[in-house]
DNA sequence: GGAATTTCTTGACAATCGTCAAAGCAAGAC
DNA sequence: GTCTTGCTTTGACGATTGTCAAGAAATTCC
């Protein structure tokens, strides 16, 4: 009976104490939105914590409070970034019913996200060469990479599914391919080449049927 | 006569100028290089002029006196090693008489390279990213870039024309391909992965007669 | 409703940043 | 020789950085 009693005293501590972690877990989430703007605009180099702070409703203090140093909240960052990103064709991928339809798909989500959140993919590639300096990063990069890979890859096998193919290329090969072309297409856009998109779609209009 | 007296004062002063000029800019260079060891150690964040100095035989004043600013600096810095870097591959491409000999002369100046620099290498990336935030950098990232994709055709080319063949995609195309794979390896390499070089060079050796 | 705890604000700290100016130094001009 | 000129050192400046601690405010608990 007494033992009754404390296991459910314990049960409902872990519950609140569960509850706890999950709002502080939401709130840091809100700050690493939130830093995510100022990184957007200025890059890891130029962005001090202060300037977060001040390009949001939040007090530099705060940052502090939830996330142990710096390097905590730029990986915080990233790595909630990634969820938001990886899944961006995976629609576009489950409803297309032919090759067509899937290139066209593909095409215009591609489009959409490089005139869109620019911001956020230069922040990415910044902080992928950060990881080439600093450890506390590498780990959150290699994963995104690799997700992001997955994600392409689901793309194209889907496509050459849709035409009774395989694609040609490895996963990493093809990977490799699609982001550098991207960071070249964003380099572009960013210096404000409008030739910058329809040339990176008229290249993988051409290059994708000749993969996969 | 007294016009030939001062035309020739005139060029003797050009002259002297001229001189002048060089020699400023020979220690530009030398200072640049200097600054090129800490900022591929730091990354480009990371790095302050009191620290490159620290890490040089000069004093933070120099850099001043020879440099408008830091961004000058990182520019010049930039501007020099793109002189090194691209012209890496061209004795391999000359001498090579077949296309197993270009290849695996190909594969071991790859292999050396991505070994011996690879701290250049990552603050190549890391410099490419700063370009997508700030202006003031992308002109000579987009000429290294270009530079770049040269090279990595002349290489493609050549190699292809052992072959009686012509590369089946554009220089874009082969350079994102390249570049990407490139990267990856870095961080795989940087990660202490020691297959991150053999995997490379694997890659690139089934890649590269698919392609050429 | 009062006590305890969590959350947030504020201000201060030591360190470091880019920049600049004054003074010292060497070397070539005359 | 002196003098000018260009090169270098040094130290100081205001601003900004990450971090922390003390206390206010809000929230939760009993």
């Amino acid at each position: 009976m007494a033992q009754q009693v404390a296991s459910a005293r314990k049960r409902v501590l872990d519950a609140t104490e569960a509850l706890k972690e999950e709002k502080f877990n939401a709130r840091r989430l809100e700050l690493a939105e939130a830093a995510l703007e100022t990184l957007g605009e200025l890059g890891y180099a130029r962005t001090s914590l202060r300037e977060i702070a001040q390009n949001s409703a939040f007090t530099h203090g705060v940052f502090h409070y939830y996330f142990r140093d710096k390097t905590d909240l730029i990986c915080c960052c990233v790595s909630h970034y990634k969820a938001k990103c990886v899944t961006r064709y995976d629609q576009v991928t489950a409803s297309a019913q032919s090759r067509e339809e899937l290139m066209e798909g593909f095409l215009a989500k591609l489009a959409e996200t490089l005139r869109k959140e620019a911001r956020m993919h230069r922040l990415w590639y910044d902080l992928r060469a950060q990881a080439l300096f600093e450890d506390a990063f590498r780990k959150d990069v290699v994963e995104i990479d690799k997700s992001l890979e997955n994600m392409v890859w689901r793309i194209a096998s889907r496509y050459a599914e849709l035409g009774g193919k395989r694609p040609a290329v490895s996963a990493g090969v093809l990977y490799a391919l699609f982001d550098g072309l991207f960071q070249n297409a964003l380099l572009k856009f960013l210096s404000k080449d409008d030739g910058a998109i329809p040339e990176l779609l008229e290249e993988v209009r051409r290059l994708l049927p000749t993969i996969c």
